[in-house]
DNA sequence: TTCTCTGTTATT
DNA sequence: AATAACAGAGA
């Protein structure tokens, strides 16, 4: 039992990690993109939903052939879609009265400028969608919702993600939900207080979190994303996973005292594990890098990212990923064992009290 | 600098 | 109450 929950939880997050990861390659492009046109006003942006992303793909490499990140002159959505006059088309279908069920795909043609009745009607939608998906705090930090990377998901009610599993479910409701759920953009110990859904950490002193640790709020608000669309081509980004993925979840290693966040990016098997999930998440500038205490919290879990300021710590950790239980009970009678050995010890105390005591005397 | 032990907090 | 997980202190 107790052996199985603990697997159990890290089969869960495995599994979800997988679906965002997959969820995740997608929409890193959407919001790549998103970042380099900022001034982008909220009507305008209502315009690209990110669903054409998910749904067009060739589009979004359309766009970045035309838009190298290096200079990102934040161009008229307008002028990047071409083919508005379809749209327009199926404007006039829904004003027919289809808009109430047209929207089963999620592909609302936004983009083109109905009657002003139609389009509020689409930009109260797009609001409501956004509420759900954004904090107040991000939407201090970024002022434009769209473009909000992404943002500490809205806790479904639901800890069951596995609706999500179905791909028709996903696709329905990619543009808020999927960035809502944006992984595990969610801390932690969030996760774990959601069950299933939140497998990995559940205490709230962790003071390293990835959203709380130096090299992540902190990377967001000075992310070069905004200032230096270049850089973000070049793959600085401070991510452990991509680099010990495939060595199992907890390749952890100490980050260098000098760690200079060179991910040569895409390696092939990152990419399709979504690794830019955390390459998002764990973005360093130059000068955030700088003020980061590196003597600190250098061992990073590579499976939930959770920073610790020892390896034997780090080390301890893993074992709650992993389930492994190396501490048993010396006691002959008790098969009970324990991922800590404190707890162990704590155990022998408390339950074997008078058997140890006998044994020791 | 790291490890072990102890204590604490959260969860079940 | 038992357990999981973590941080801090001391070795």
């Amino acid at each position: 039992m107790v052996h199985g929950s603990g697997r159990e939880r890290e089969a869960h997050e495995h599994h979800r990690r997988l679906q965002f990861q997959q969820q995740q390659q997608q929409q890193h492009h959407a919001h790549f993109y998103s970042q380099q046109t900022q001034p982008r006003t909220y009507g305008v942006a209502a315009s690209v939903p990110p669903q054409a992303c998910s749904t067009h793909p060739p589009a979004v490499e359309y766009q970045y052939q035309h838009n190298p990140p290096q200079s990102p002159p934040s161009p008229p959505v307008e002028e990047q879609k071409p083919s508005l006059p379809s749209i327009s088309s199926l404007l006039t279908i829904a004003a027919d009265g289809e808009r109430t069920t047209s929207e089963p795909g999620g592909q609302s043609p936004k983009s083109q400028q109905p009657s002003p009745e139609i389009r509020q009607e689409q930009q109260h939608r797009d609001q409501q969608h956004q509420k759900h998906q954004q904090h107040p705090q991000q939407a201090a930090i970024v002022s434009h919702p769209r473009m909000t990377l992404p943002p500490t998901p809205p806790m479904h009610p639901d800890p069951v993600v596995d609706g999500n599993q179905s791909p028709s479910a996903s696709s329905s409701h990619s543009a808020p939900y999927f960035l809502g759920q944006s992984l595990n953009n969610m801390e932690p110990h969030q996760q774990r207080q959601n069950g299933p859904a939140a497998p990995l950490l559940k205490r709230q002193s962790v003071p390293s979190q990835p959203s709380m640790s130096p090299y992540n709020a902190s990377s967001y608000a000075q992310s070069p994303y905004a200032s230096s669309p270049g850089a973000a081509s070049t793959g600085s980004f401070y991510s452990p996973e991509p680099h010990y993925g495939s060595v199992g979840m907890y390749g952890q290693r100490p980050l260098p005292s000098s760690y200079q966040p060179q991910m040569p990016l895409p390696v092939p098997t990152n990419s399709a594990n979504g690794s830019n999930v955390w390459q998002h998440h764990h973005y360093i500038s130059a000068t955030s890098q700088s003020a980061f205490p590196q003597s600190q919290d250098r061992y990073i879990c590579s499976t939930c990212n959770k920073a610790f300021s020892r390896p034997s710590s780090l080390r301890i950790h893993s074992h709650s990923h992993t389930g492994e239980k190396p501490y048993k009970c010396p006691q002959p009678s008790c098969g009970k064992a324990f991922s800590v050995r404190s707890n162990m010890k704590r155990h022998e105390r408390g339950c074997h009290a008078s058997a140890s005591a006998t044994m020791t005397t």
